[in-house]
DNA sequence: GTATACTGTAATTATATTTATAACAGATAC
DNA sequence: GTATCTGTTATAAATATAATTACAGTATAC
């Protein structure tokens, strides 16, 4: 799976930590783990869909422009990474004299769409206030 | 996803669709459309957990050694693919003076597991004998 | 209006992963 | 013994991913 997902994840966590305060693309980066302009790529998909704000200029940032409780990680995952389940790899040959040369990628394909919609049944009913809650039970047990 | 599954799904259809006739690596990377050495490499786990025979030496190959009706996909993609949802990349820091950061590769790899999960409850379902009835239906399409 | 501090985005470089290929030992049939 | 196969490792090539650089655009403060 594309990492785009996790640190979408991640970046609406903090900024759900941090209630209603902004954050830069640099103290985001600094906590995912990773550098500033990849924060603002993947933020900027999440400003499209209308997760967050964006303020440009001085003393701008990024904040939370929904409610924890109500968006899951099934419609983050759709934003970042809908169709990774499957390998770019395929298999067969549209070309070949073999029923199963020629009809594998197409299965396979169906197989990999159906099993990314099971995954995304779960991923459905985890928000990202539960994802919250998570890390609160994980720091507990340190 | 890794892509030895989508080989070990195409290669077990094959078998399964050649009946009882055994195949070399060569005809099989032929039809899946990779090299020979993959296969073999593939199909060398498969061997090692019981689902085809090999025979080495002149005349040899690869034959079927489970009952296509039985065997799931959650089992092969068990033995190849295992924790392949799960992207490399890992987000936070547990250094970082932050509960977040802490905690979110831990909470991450939780739920990555979990989706996981839920994709192979659906594989559980999905037999080898299906597989290769999909392919005749998307066959018969055209 | 100019300096400063941000985002938005594209281009480039670096790194990691995946796939293909080569090579050869070991096994079996003839 | 020779030809034909698998098993396995090593290496090279291709591809995908992530980091970095660069700079235009925008808002703020002075």
């Amino acid at each position: 799976m594309n990492s785009e997902f996790t640190i979408a994840v991640h970046s609406l966590v903090l900024l759900a930590y941090r209630s209603d305060r902004s954050a830069t693309s640099e103290y985001i980066a600094d906590n995912v783990g990773t550098h500033p302009a990849r924060v603002r790529k993947v933020l900027s998909f999440l400003r499209k869909a209308g997760y967050v704000v964006t303020k440009e200029g001085s003393g701008g940032g990024y904040t939370l422009a929904c409610d924890p409780d109500e968006v899951s990680l099934a419609e983050i995952y759709c934003i970042t990474s809908i169709g990774s389940i499957k390998p770019s790899w395929c298999s067969g040959d549209e070309e070949e004299d073999c029923m199963i040369a020629c009809n594998m990628a197409d299965v396979m394909d169906g197989i990999f769409s159906e099993a990314e919609e099971r995954m995304m049944t779960y991923l459905e009913q985890l928000k990202i206030s539960d994802v919250l809650e998570r890390v609160r039970v994980q720091a507990s047990k340190k």
